[in-house]
RNA sequence: GCAGAUGUGGCGGAACUGGCAGACGCACAGGACUUAAAAUCCUGCGGUUGAAUAAACCGUGCCGGUUCGAUUCCGGCCAUCUGCACCA
């Protein structure tokens, strides 16, 4: 077919969808809803890229597979439309955020809406408009309601030449990416969510979600719970010191304890003599990036404070020393260390000379290193001769009923720090006031908009400090003069909760409305990048838990099922990337072939799940196919007269036809869909050889209708412009997806392979699902005249797969 | 360092629950059609030996194991990719 008869079919088509309204979701109907979402996409560039594609498109075609199979599809779209590159490229170009991004999202749904994507428009959700980000806050306020939002000091990355904070991203080896400074750590007050609250929940959930393995694996590392003791220490300055530890078993090992260098308690600790060097240490740890200080080939370094700590059971005084190993945000930012028993320790003591206890039988200190095995204590007192689990009960047991300890379980996982010193973000909804303090902003005065005259270039502080009227305003409670909040949320905010605003996205009165989102939620099939595995992910599904918690909905997870699509690498196998030149345009492919063609050689070409590096060798072989099937179509066109004739070619083409049927659903089910696409070619392939013969039995009628059914999904412009070639008049995708006969699939004949000794000897044609007699029976005269006087001693049958004489 | 994934022809990739490895394609080769080319159609196409459309052997990263039978399960390596980075 020519690329100017493709354009005007997709034309064609893509009106007919528009007028007959096929992407409207049916409110009515929620028994048979179908919720399916991709992860929305941040438009920082212009057009869409190849890995938008490769995202959207075949799920588009699962939607329009399942909409066939006659479920309520909702399948919405939108853009997450704040972040740091719009506002990188306005510091950059002088183009306003707004402006850039409003631009390239309008170019992006255009080309989403050529891409033939059955997307719900009328709920369109575009984060950084005020009717979205108004709940944005709402959402912010209702945690902060419960609770869950407060503030502290958090350390960012800070450029001083720049004057700015860095984001993760910016930081380049240490360096500043923008200037090549060295960037320090800084502290600030920031705004943090309790998602810790919900560190359980959110990992015992996982059990009951239909996740990729692999990611369950990585939200559950995340999390990272541990379970232990928290034993309290005693100094004679600071008092109780709070230790978390896996190995309370180990506590008559104790030597020394060490502090995170940031922990408040420092100050006080350290003694005159150590003052100088402490405070050297503590400068050099502000100046080490977290990436550094956490890698493992940093060398463990520290300095004594000059205090010293009673261990609790053995009554001795032991000395306190900082280390950078040691991080304040996890456990209480304190450990106890036990050299003889644990690897990271026994580094630090050997160098610093300190006193290695054994505890556990089985250290040998000429093996210089840790025993880090099971074993029975020595040198515990009343632990002595128990096993480390026994201990672990025993230890804790007698913590607690000296008041001096407790059972206590950790989880890595950190708060959720949502405070961002940018322009381009959902103001956070908080006013200082000087009578009434943090004040929250109201639900009617939302949204606090974010003003468009705002000076984004980087000076030291949130851009919004500078803009008089955003900053002053009245105090909610008191109506006296007051200061915003100048901060603006995480861009992980307003992805976290936008699943639930899609299914009732222009609703003025509330985020969403709760009766709808309870039948239409969760989303039955989630897709997108792995990337945001820990993220996002973990994001959306506390926000979640809370507004179950908050009795807005009734449920606690948003995702039942989630699927990751796999990344298309450049050709050279490399992550595409601008800076690398490695980037693929779909557009040009678009222009040369049309949708149709490079949706299906998307889904065709590479699998699904893995991606892999692009390679445009087989999309001839679509345009190919494509040419295929319509010479099909207009050789069955031009048939005047059918008739009742089904003989053996009738037969076997309506095999073919209902094999391919149950091969190409369940390959759409478990998103392989470069399997049913080869199905589907073998059909057509049929399809001609029968119409090569130039029969015309009402059997063709039935198969051609069906096959074009078939390959709607995946090309649904040429497939209704076919179906209404075929009379048709309303569209393919309301039509009811062919359901194979499983009578014709039982009457089929299958070749199965004869073996002696697990070798072929011979291959025979049986009816499906023979039994082992009957096989037996056929496979006789191969097997006897290789027997050659050896008998048989075993018979091994596996029904349409194998028989296999053992003999000897 | 830890965790997870992946490894199959020249290439993209198939293979249900342990049952004929290489479906479907690309590329390539030969042939038909053509004055010729393109397009199209037909045939072949993992490797070695072989005249062979005879036959045999080898073959799913490497080494071993379980099994009548292993791409699939188990153990140990190697390589690549991804994620996390001393988690007390």
């Amino acid at each position: 077919m020519e690329i100017t008869k493709i354009k005007s079919i997709e034309l064609a088509s893509r009106k007919k969808w528009k007028e007959e309204g096929i992407s409207r979701f049916d409110k009515s109907r929620m028994d048979d809803k179908f919720y399916v979402m991709d992860m929305f996409s941040y438009p920082s560039g212009a057009k869409l890229h190849l890995g938008h594609w490769f995202n959207f498109a075949p799920v588009d075609s699962f939607a329009r597979f399942k909409k066939m199979q006659g479920y309520n599809v909702f399948q919405p779209m939108g853009f997450d439309a704040f972040g740091l590159p719009a506002e990188n490229y306005a510091i950059k170009t002088g183009t306003h955020p707004k402006d850039s991004t409003m631009r390239n999202i309008h170019i992006m749904r255009n080309q989403l809406i050529e891409m033939g994507g059955m997307f719900d428009w009328s709920n369109e959700v575009i984060t950084c408009e005020p009717e979205y980000y108004k709940w944005t806050q709402w959402i912010f306020s209702l945690l902060y309601k419960r609770g869950l939002a407060y503030r502290k000091d958090a350390p960012v990355n800070w450029c001083d030449s720049c004057k700015t904070v860095l984001a993760r991203e910016q930081v380049v080896g240490g360096k500043c990416e923008r200037c090549g400074s060295e960037v320090r750590i800084k502290k600030m007050n920031q705004w943090f969510l309790k998602i810790t609250d919900y560190a359980e929940e959110l990992l015992s959930d996982l059990d009951s979600l239909d996740w990729p393995e692999k990611t369950k694996a990585m939200q559950r590392n995340w999390i990272g719970k541990s379970t232990g003791a928290s034993i309290i220490f005693n100094n004679d300055i600071v008092g109780e010191m709070e230790v978390f530890t896996t190995r309370p078993d180990t506590i008559f090992g104790v030597t020394y304890i060490v502090i995170a260098p940031e922990h408040d308690f420092v100050n006080q600790l350290v003694t005159k003599d150590h003052k100088a060097e402490v405070d050297a240490y503590i400068r050099k740890t502000e100046t080490t990036t977290e990436i550094e200080r956490q890698s493992t080939t940093h060398e463990k370094t520290g300095v004594f404070t000059g205090s010293y700590a009673k261990n609790p059971v053995t009554g001795k005084m032991i000395p306190i020393w900082i280390s950078d190993y040691v991080l304040e945000n996890y456990g209480t930012g304190i450990v106890m260390a036990v050299p003889a028993h644990d690897n990271r320790d026994y580094a630090f003591a050997k160098k610093y000379n300190l006193e290695i206890a054994p505890v556990i039988d089985g250290f040998n200190a000429e093996k210089n290193c840790a025993y880090t095995e099971n074993g029975n204590l020595i040198n515990s007192d009343f632990l002595n001769g128990k096993s480390v689990e026994e201990a672990k009960v025993a230890i804790i047991d007698y913590l607690v009923k000296q008041g001096i300890g407790y059972k206590k379980t950790t989880y890595r996982l950190r708060d959720w720090l949502i405070s961002r010193q940018r322009y381009w973000g959902a103001p956070i909804p908080i006013v200082y006031c000087d009578n009434c303090g943090e004040v929250i902003v109201p639900e009617e005065q939302l949204p606090v908009l974010l003003p468009y005259d705002v000076d984004f270039n980087p000076n030291g502080e949130s851009p919004l400090i500078h803009h008089e009227g955003f900053l002053n305003c009245k105090c909610p409670c008191c109506g006296k003069s007051a200061k915003r909040e100048v901060d603006t949320m995480d861009t992980f905010m307003c992805s976290s909760w936008y699943m639930f605003r899609y299914t009732d996205a222009h609703n003025k009165e509330k985020a969403f409305d709760s009766n709808i989102v309870n039948k239409m939620m969760p989303v039955d099939k989630y897709v997108g990048g792995a990337e945001h595995s820990c993220m996002h992910l973990i994001y959306a599904r506390f926000i979640t838990k809370v507004l179950r918690d908050a009795g807005y909905i009734n449920f606690g997870e948003p995702f039942q099922s989630l699927v990751h699509q796999g990344i298309i690498l450049g050709t050279d196998g490399q992550k595409m990337s601008k800076s690398k030149g490695n980037t693929v345009s779909p557009d040009e492919y678009i222009d040369m072939y049309g949708s149709d063609v490079f949706r299906t050689y998307l889904m065709f070409g590479f699998n699904y799940l893995e991606g892999g590096p692009w390679s445009d060798s087989g999309i001839v072989a679509i345009k190919k196919f494509f040419d295929k099937v319509d010479s099909c179509f207009e050789k069955y066109m031009a048939i005047r007269r059918f008739t009742n004739v089904c003989e053996d070619s009738e037969i076997n083409l309506e095999i073919v036809l209902n094999n391919t049927i149950e091969k190409v659903t369940t390959g759409f089910e478990t998103f392989q869909f470069n399997t049913s696409i080869a199905r589907i070619m073998e059909l057509f392939s049929a399809l001609k050889k029968y119409l090569d013969q130039e029969r015309n039995s009402y059997v063709l009628k039935d198969v051609m209708e069906k096959a074009i059914k078939l390959i709607a999904p995946a090309a649904p412009h040429v497939s209704e412009y076919y179906w209404e070639r075929l009379g048709y008049k309303t569209s393919i995708f309301y039509e009811k997806w062919p359901e194979a006969d499983k009578k014709i699939l039982e009457s089929m004949r299958i070749s199965i392979p004869v073996q002696i000794n697990s070798k072929n000897i011979a291959v025979i044609e049986i009816a499906k699902d023979s039994d082992e007699e009957s096989v037996i029976d056929i496979s006789a005269q191969y097997i006897n005249a290789k027997l050659n006087g050896r008998k048989i001693i075993k018979t091994i049958f596996v029904p349409n797969r194998i028989i296999n004489f053992i003999v000897k």
